[in-house]
RNA sequence: UGGGGCGUCGCCAAGCGGUAAGGCAUCGGUUUUUGGUACCGACAUUCCCAGGUUCGAAUCCUGGCGCCCCAG
């Protein structure tokens, strides 16, 4: 027995949880009683939270989301993926004996994601679809849904942890940094958080997960992990983009900062702060040195690039704040925040000025891109984040 | 057609008789539940062309060709 199931996977932090008659899961029911609605995506994570739930004697609805159609979201031959992917889970609902949905979300996941992702790279942003994602179709949509169906709780595969704090349910990162995905959830909101469980949040490594799946004997415990955009098969997320909005793909001009003219671009979509390959200006005088996309300015349709040296940038302004936490102080909060999910979080100061939240960096953070998302923590706990804004 | 300089990978560039550095770009891969970054690997049997000298030349000689500068 490697992981003890008495262990909570979604513990819960306030001490005599049992001697209150809690779950599991923190809900004052047994789990017989108890209805969680697992999103599960055919992937191993969804689907070993729902075979362990399942074991624990929890009442397990599986709910999968049909998002996207890749034959009709973009021109791609062959089999659709997502029918893949849903037809796993329902093999791993049938093995385990739990009554599985499937629930056509296509129509809102265009609306509410691929429509609005295509438009950020209109305005020159680089938009984070996963965030828009979690925050729309799955923990707004789908949690109504999973309310409807009589649910004490929406279970998730996610990597991240959920703790009842002594103001309400707290998020928390992962217990294994490396897979950690707070990045991604920071937009959930509390009422949402109420609702949901992360019950691999607590796991040391991803390597528990595949062995717990391999355990309950589920098919997809090898099946590798998932990457890139979900609706973009093919990688080329510019084709997405010019399919739903075919006035995409503008030229412009790719300008030195100095003020050098340095070639030509066919599309500001195709560009992101910070990017170095693809740039298209490998004959122009660039005096052998990298040249980097330092802003877009998509008025004019303009790249503009530069070198290293040029990119960094230690205030950043933030819209469509999510806040977890209590109240800012008005000469600010030091903090510490992520600007991309993959470095660990940096010192900074967070403001709050007239109603518009600022980060100033304790030291500047090379490409903070436009329409990423700002994370920001004290020590594991995600107090918040919002949308980096292009002014500075 | 007087004088001087130069022609090495798509771009920049080292080499100066001993068997083609490096940077940029490009391509491939790794990392990553976004984009991007970073990292790893691949990238001139050949040095404007043709002869010659030499055991051996991108490096020396001769002749072409093509650029650039100064003077006319």
């Amino acid at each position: 027995m490697s992981s003890a199931p008495q262990s909570s996977p979604d513990a819960v932090r306030a001490s005599g949880a049992s001697a209150l008659g809690l779950n599991s899961l923190g809900i004052a029911k047994a789990p017989a009683d108890t209805r969680v609605v697992v999103a599960m995506s055919g992937g191993v994570d969804s689907s070993t939270v729902a075979a362990v739930l399942a074991a624990e004697g929890y009442e397990v609805v599986g709910v999968t989301l049909q998002l996207y159609d890749h034959g009709a979201a973009v021109a791609k031959k062959g089999a659709c993926c997502a029918g893949d992917d849903i037809h796993d889970a329902r093999r791993v609902a049938e093995r385990l004996g739990i009554p599985h949905y499937v629930l056509d979300y296509e129509t809102r996941f265009r609306q509410d994601v691929m429509e609005p992702f295509a438009d950020a790279y209109l305005r020159g942003e680089t938009p984070i679809p996963c965030i828009t994602c979690n925050k729309t179709v799955k923990f707004r949509d789908l949690l109504a849904g999973a309310r409807d169906l009589g649910a004490d709780a929406l279970a998730t595969g996610h990597y991240v942890q959920r703790f009842d704090g002594p103001n309400g349910p707290e998020l928390h990162m992962a217990a294994d940094p490396a897979r950690d995905q707070s990045y991604f959830l920071y937009a959930t909101t509390r009422e949402q958080l109420s609702m949901l469980r992360f019950p691999l949040g607590h796991l040391a490594s991803k390597a528990e997960t595949r062995a717990l799946a391999a355990q309950h004997g589920l098919a997809v415990a090898d099946k590798p992990d998932s990457q890139d955009i979900c609706f973009v098969p093919n990688g080329s997320y510019a084709d997405v983009v010019r399919k739903l909005r075919p006035e995409a793909g503008e030229p412009g001009e790719v300008v030195h900062v100095d003020g050098r003219l340095l070639g030509k671009h066919d599309g500001i979509i195709h560009f992101t702060v910070g990017q170095r390959r693809g740039l298209g200006i490998g004959d122009a005088a660039t005096g052998g040195e990298a040249l980097y996309v330092v802003r877009l300015e998509p008025e004019a349709r303009r790249v503009v690039v530069g070198p290293e040296s040029a990119l960094g940038r230690q205030r950043i302004g933030l819209r469509d704040l999510n806040w977890l936490a209590g109240d800012i102080p008005a000469q600010g909060m030091p903090v510490r925040v992520r600007i991309r999910s993959t470095r660990p979080p940096a010192p900074a100061t967070l403001f709050m000025t007239h109603g518009k939240a600022e980060v100033l960096l304790d030291a500047a953070e090379k490409a903070v891109a436009p329409g990423q998302a700002c994370v920001i923590y004290d020590g594991p706990r995600v107090l918040g984040g919002g949308i980096i804004t292009r002014d500075a």
